[in-house]
Parts: structure tokens; sequence; C-alpha cells
DNA sequence: TTATAAAGTGTATATATTTGCAAAGTAAAT
DNA sequence: ATTTACTTTGCAAATATATACACTTTATAA
């Protein structure tokens, strides 16, 4: 999917370097072979929960949220994937199902990734219920899981 | 200090409501009786470090940083600044002096601020130093301590 | 006090960000 | 494959924010 990979991009992009205004963030994708549009770029960076902040010097920077300000760690992310078998959707709740002890896990990654889109989590030993909020549609929950666990769509057999 | 004041109640605006543009702000204010344009509202809200954060459903509003975010008790505020007796300036470092055994707490109050004015501070019994980060006036300084402990400047006899 | 320097402010303008809308692209269902 | 519903995108325009400059106020020094 094109836009994932220019999320993930913007995300490593603040999460490394300076960024100070959207048109600065366009070039740099674009130096990486991402192209896309100023306009494109103010709606992902509010999907992406990113805000622009004073940098002490008279300047702003953009600046991620405090959970994944932690760690750009983005080794780890693929390795969750595989871990999971199916995806039901059920009264607009989502049960995510994975290999026997890896539920917990896997659920906390989730609830570390701070997505709005996700009231909470409860899992069990091979099985994730994911409650999105109100008015949280069940693809948009999709789409933000592909963000949280990139590839995702490829591993697993939804419905 | 007509501009401290301004900058304390946009900061308790803040904290307090859902703030989310700078016009927005600005009437806030004026309901207050406290009159400015929104040009004076974008260089206060940088000198205060406050951010635009998306809200996760679509629209953004402004918020402090992490530290102020944490305690809107105004009042303990006032009760810092008696103990502060005197204010010396000496090799672009700022020595507080306080009323015996009170240096220490009065330190951790600064620092707590959050203020990126203030590389940090060394606090003994009755003397706290301050150490301004590199570029820093010591005016600057003034004015954020101000800030920080209202009313300081009645209280103090510099120099 | 008066003179001098520094900080603060408004106005108008420049710059940056957001959004309505139509077109293009994707995915799901038939 | 074709239709249908939904998502994504660019363009152009609207809105929001930042800044240069001239002026005013406030602080500092003599």
């Amino acid at each position: 999917m094109q836009k994932t990979k220019r999320l993930l991009a913007i995300e490593k992009l603040i999460a490394e370097e300076i960024i100070t205004s959207q048109d600065g963030l366009l070039k740099k994708l674009k130096g990486k072979g991402i192209i896309c549009t100023q306009a494109t770029l103010s709606r992902n960076l509010r999907q992406l929960g990113v805000s622009r902040v004073p940098d002490g010097t008279g300047g702003y920077r953009y600046s991620l949220t405090e959970n994944k300000r932690l760690s750009p760690d983005s080794g780890i992310k693929l390795n969750i994937v595989p871990v999971i078998r199916e995806i039901v959707e059920a009264k607009g709740l989502m049960v995510i199902r994975t290999i026997p002890g890896n539920a917990n896990a896997t659920a906390y990654y989730i609830d570390n990734a701070g997505r709005y889109e996700i009231a909470g989590t409860i899992a069990g030993d091979d099985t994730i219920l994911v409650i999105p909020r109100d008015d949280i549609t069940l693809q948009q929950v999709h789409t933000c899981l592909e963000l949280v666990l990139p590839g995702l769509h490829k591993q697993i057999k939804k419905k």
C-alpha cells in the first residue's frame, strides 16, 4: 500500500531528523522517492498524531507523540505480524487470533502504539479483543493496525 | 506587568479549556478583559512552548508541555515567592538567595517548570545557582522566572 | 528626572496549513 | 470482469499562523 509506506517514512523522518515545515518534509520524502503534495502531508500528519512544537530557540518543529518518541526500532514491528492467524469482526469489535501464548505480547504492543482509534484491548492466551472507540469504523481500525504492524494485511485472511 | 498577566491567562485557558485556534484564544481572552492581537498571541504561544496537537477526532488543539500539564494549581506559585530574598547575577549565571532551608524546594520548583531558558539549577541550603543556556540573556531568565513565580519582581531587590 | 537601550505591540503582509471538491485509485461483492 | 462503495489524492481556494517594520511602552543607567 502506497499510503502506509509514506506514513511510516514520515514517522521515521520526524523521529530522526528535525522537520520544521510540511514543505521541508515534502522535499525529504522526495529524496527518498516518495512523491506527494503538501496537502496530503497535512492530512497524514494529523492522522499520525504529529504535533508542532516550539523548539525553544524561536522556531518550530514537528514531533511524534510521547509513545512513539521512545523506540524508533522499526525492526521489531515486522516480527510480530507472523504470530497473527486470523481477524474476526463482531458487534463492532475486532477479535484477533494469534498462535498460542502470543496474545498478550501482541496486545501490549498494540496498546503501546498509542492509537486514538483503539479504546483498549483485552488479551487471553491466543485471542485479543480490540475495542474501537465510538464512531470509529472497523475499516479505520484495520488501517490503524496496518500502521502499528506493517505488513499485517498480507498475513491475514479476514472474516 | 501587562504581558505576564496575559501569558498566565493563556496558560490557564489552555490547561482548562479546549483552544483550537489563536483567534479562538483571542476571544476567550477578550472575555476576561485581556485585549491583544492574533500576532501577539502567535509570539506568546511560542514563548510559552505551547504546541498544536491533533485531538484524534479530526481537529487540532493547543497543548501545554508535559511539565505544565500536570498541576494547574495556580495557588502554590505565589507562596514560594516570599522565601526569596535576593537575586545576584555573576558571570552570566544567576544566584538566588532564599530564607534558610528553602533553596532546594524552590530550585525543584524552578526545575519542574520545564523552561527552555534554564539549563539547570544547583541548590544548597539558602542559595540557588541558576544556569541559563547558551545565548540566553539574564534578562530573558528574569522574564522566565517571573512566569514561573509570578510576583517575583515585586519581592526582590536585584543586584 | 532625563536620556538611552531594550522589549512589546499592532498593522499589514507573507508564509504555512487546512479543506471542499472532483478525479483517480482500491477493495469487496456480484 | 463489472459494479458499487469507500479511500486517497491533487488542485485551488480558504483559513490560520508567523513576521517585517514602525511605533509605543517599559526598563536601565546616568
